[in-house]
DNA sequence: TATTGTGCTGACCGATCGGTCAATGTGGGT
DNA sequence: ACCCACATTGACCGATCGGTCAGCACAATA
């Protein structure tokens, strides 16, 4: 019958779909879409190179689900803000969110910051899209905050850039930091110490009062 | 005769050699080591392929030369400071030279990022000598004035990461931000202001005084 | 004019690229 | 036992990869 088209759902399926995504995540962050080949996805998977296709259908259309999947992980981020939020609070979570997140997920944020260097040929409608809005809410919001003397007057879009550049720098330069610092990676010592220093220069530039939060008294 | 092995000094030569490695900064900076093809470099630089190779060898040492004269440019920064030095003056020199290299070689700057995040394969010596060391010598000038009072207590390490990921962002990442605020590129009052920006906060949230350099009042 | 050295490049090499396809395997329904 | 839909993959396709090389053009020397 035509009416029964999957039954059992197929739980393998899943899986090798997920070990295809890490392993394609892995070579794409790396070398970039026109630098990453099919044949070291596959080998990287354990898998034939044809049954790569079998599953992705093509080049583009595996890419293109690396992107979304990243994308959409982005979302945690600064949902709900408001021009009533306390702007400590505010930019001391988008910072350290932001930290955890690229720690989380480090091929997916180098993938992103591969296909920018492209010039962003997958991405350039998201870009001037959805990130567009999403950048403009935030900075009405924090140009409020300017408004109402909480905060310095300062251009809400170079706040949003510099705190995205900081922290992405530990991941997408990871290699870099590691040669400088002579570890092969990052303790959990060094992400708080990171978080903090990010936390105390940022806000303090900003001139934004730390409300309570973490006694911490971060200067003298 | 042996004896007179170069006459004329060909003077096309250089001439040839510049838009070759001109061609190749721009296909290496957007598409990394494995992603850049010598065909597309010799038809960006109106050459036939076999005369890329003539000039340059082999892909490996055309790429080798683009990081080389990449790291040599970044030699202009931050050679001469002591801890007598002013850390207003210092911080703020660092960054806007920052922004201007970033600018002035655009697809240098990208040609390293793509490097970093491939791995830094072929600069890992240099990140673990060469720029260590750099890193360090700063590191430590900087901990001085920590120590006498002239800036807050921050890990040197994270501040130079911060100016180095705050600055070069408006470069590596400039189809972001172009399609973000919907410019093609920068202009000059843009990058002024960014410029004010970081200088404001990263100065401000480290606790260094201003001394008198423009006379600028940068908050009330 | 003959010779020589260098700049240059079309043609070609084996390897690898993304993608297709036919053949085979497999498991459940009848 | 038979069938059929789906899973799997070795073999192959034309295109392109980095790199080699023989040979032509041309200017300087003899």
């Amino acid at each position: 019958m035509t009416a029964v088209p999957v039954t059992q759902e197929t739980p393998n399926r899943e899986r090798i779909e997920a070990s295809i995504l890490a392993a394609a995540e892995q070579v794409f962050s790396q070398h970039g879409y026109r630098g990453a080949s099919l044949q070291v996805i596959a080998d990287r998977a354990g898998l034939p190179k044809a049954n790569i296709l079998y599953y992705m259908g093509s080049k583009q259309a595996l890419y293109g689900r690396l992107l979304n999947r990243m994308m959409h992980r982005w979302n945690e981020v600064l949902e709900d803000i408001t021009v009533d939020s306390d702007p400590a609070t505010v930019l001391s979570d988008f910072i350290r969110t932001k930290m955890v997140l690229g720690q989380r997920y480090p091929e997916g944020s180098k993938l992103f910051a591969a296909e920018i260097l492209a010039g962003a040929p997958f991405l350039s409608d998201y870009l001037a899209g959805e990130l567009r809005d999403w950048v403009a809410a935030r900075a009405a919001i924090i140009r409020q905050w300017s408004i109402q003397g909480k905060m310095d007057d300062v251009d809400p879009r170079w706040l949003i850039f510099l705190i995205w550049s900081a922290t992405q720098h530990y991941t997408e330069y990871s290699a870099q930091v590691s040669g400088i610092l002579g570890r092969d990676a990052l303790s959990e010592d060094d992400l708080e110490s990171i978080s903090a220093f990010l936390e105390h220069v940022i806000l303090k530039g900003c001139g934004v009062n730390r409300v309570s939060v973490n006694a911490r008294r971060a200067e003298k």
